[in-house]
DNA sequence: CTCCCAACGTAAAACGTTTCATTAGGTTGA
DNA sequence: TCAACCTAATGAAACGTTTTACGTTGGGAG
């Protein structure tokens, strides 16, 4: 019983029929007499006969699958938008093969060689380091890609993203509505593109009132725990040091500080300090003190990516196109009045 | 430029050797004379040759990918798993492909027919259906599967799982222990094991103390979202007929009734009613009311499930061994006396 | 009764690796 | 000097599909 499994050619023997025929009646089965798919087909049930994709895949010259790489799988904003790409992918049949470069370059070249290897029919990607050259060599070998959550530098890859900049100000217009005017930014490592735009928004902001001061706190990741390491700092400083609203790259690091602020109970939030998150995941509104968070359309992001992707991949469409939504801003109790 | 990428019979041709000498300098470079090595490599990196790994896998039998199977990525504790599972993975050589079943039996199988196709090395799965035998028929076909997250009942497959009866006592005698006595259990489909589990250790906890009532309120998934409209049903009773305690059966939903009952502010937590997850996700300690929950090793479970797998897969190891981890009550605010 | 056309099947070639049996050439020991 | 041995490299078979060009029917039209 642990003999290698039933192949097209035993299905084919025993069916009485030539390999070809059993091909057919898989893959175009309008090829085929009725009469002789039944039969086949009960064999292969019979035998428990389940396709090898491998050779299916070494003939076709390409995969069923999409690759997906994102920054942190932790992140609900991920998960979100991974979902959202799968939905779009199965309804193509496709599937996704999900990779987490855990902002780390080496993880992230990983993925894409083992992508390559594996011929994918494409690659999705939140790019961590510059991988944009990387990319343009998997086009030259068939293999496309789209940018997800941010655009490309040069234009010729395509992407879908939300307009990170305009998200910054939204946040910053808000916090100066409130009256806020010594406004933290903490975010991650600078590079991230994502988080570069989002401070570039509320220095926007800033800069058309010429009492409002940003102050810039970065930290290692994005990442819960990061959140709470820098919003210890903060609020260890004394009163009159202190910033009286914090904007935070993401969702996870503004819980962080919150959780931090809490904690430590030295700060009152929204009083004494706002905070302003971004993504609006699920968790932001039932936080200690309900988040106000920028919003993005993450599950639309993944299934919009995977349409594009699958535009260029098999219908030929240039690449090069980018598609930009535009964030909301969603307002609860860290930053009323 | 879009032509077909570079195959070993390009690079050995260009390198004047035989494709076997290519494949020997890739596989086993100790087969071959360093000067021959060198000359391949170079040619590999000017062609910019990629092991095709369909190719590969055909010949081999079987790939190099696990397929692990979740009930819902959305749920933090099963990125952390997936995360566990990866790095145990990847030191092993090994990928993992993930798979999202949302709690819905086709979906599950429509995973399992895939990693079948793929001829994945194995199958890690928390199972939503009932899938034994179909996970029986994959071992025959050297597809071995390891349980996350739940046993198996027939004992002949290998699980990796926490003791949820335990778990669900220790939040019970918690519970009890602070004086509760109406204790609601709020569960997705009680369909799903570890739900079963759970409730079965509370009402262990509930038999031992007479005076002690527990309910029993199902929705239809294990989501943030439907724990805040059962929630909402609760808070709706008159005083009298409300419960003081509430044990979710996981921390998302703990979360939805607790983003329920300080929305609607008739019921203060914990006083008027104490709550206690489970999972002990990162966002339990930032909630509203920092939230009580039963913590499981979400990383090491996954961690260990991949271990599991690789030494029937590679060694040889024979089916059946069932880990268990104890859980552990981690008391916050939700559930102070 | 012949011819041709559909409809259905078939056989064989390809896809790009890995592996195994084999050969070529060189070194060693007696 | 020759047999025995070792190392490096080779060539060909095999993995399980898909696909293409090619047979073989049977039947209807002329």
């Amino acid at each position: 019983m642990k003999g290698s499994p039933a192949s097209m050619r035993d299905v084919a023997e025993r069916a009485g029929v030539s390999i070809g025929t059993v091909s057919n009646v898989l893959n175009r089965p309008d090829k085929v007499s009725s009469a002789t798919a039944r039969k086949v087909l009960a064999v292969i049930d019979e035998l428990g006969f389940v396709r090898n994709d491998a050779a299916r895949q070494l003939r076709a010259g390409s995969s069923r699958a999409i690759g997906l790489i994102v920054l942190d799988v932790r992140n609900p904003f991920f998960s979100e938008l991974a979902i959202g790409a799968e939905d779009g992918a199965r309804e193509s049949g496709y599937s996704i093969i999900l990779g987490n470069s855990d902002e780390k370059t080496e993880r992230e070249a990983g993925y894409l060689d083992l992508f390559e290897e594996q011929r994918m029919r494409g690659v999705l990607i939140t790019p961590f380091g510059d991988v944009e050259t990387r990319l343009r060599r998997l086009r030259e070998r068939g293999i496309p890609a789209v940018l997800v959550d941010r655009t490309s530098s040069s234009g010729d890859v395509s992407s879908v993203s939300v307009d990170d900049v305009a998200g910054g100000r939204l946040a910053g217009q808000h916090l100066v509505a409130i009256g806020r005017r010594r406004i933290a930014f903490v975010g991650g490592p600078l590079n991230i593109r994502q988080v570069q735009d989002r401070l570039l928004g509320l220095q926007q902001v800033a800069q058309q009132h010429d009492d409002v001061r940003v102050e810039i706190i970065t930290g290692s990741s994005l990442s819960i725990l990061e959140g709470r390491r820098l919003g210890e700092q903060l609020a260890a400083r004394g009163p009159g040091d202190r910033p009286d609203a914090v904007f935070a790259a993401n969702d996870l690091m503004a819980i962080g500080v919150l959780q931090a602020f809490v904690m430590l109970g030295s700060m009152h939030v929204p009083d004494d300090i706002a905070i302003v998150g971004y993504d609006d995941i699920d968790f932001a509104r039932g936080a200690v003190v309900p988040l106000t968070s920028v919003r993005q359309p993450a599950s639309l992001i993944g299934r919009t990516a995977v349409e594009m992707l699958l535009a260029e991949a098999d219908d030929g469409v240039e690449p090069g196109r980018q598609v930009v939504f535009t964030p909301e801003l969603i307002v609860r109790a860290s930053s009323r009045r």
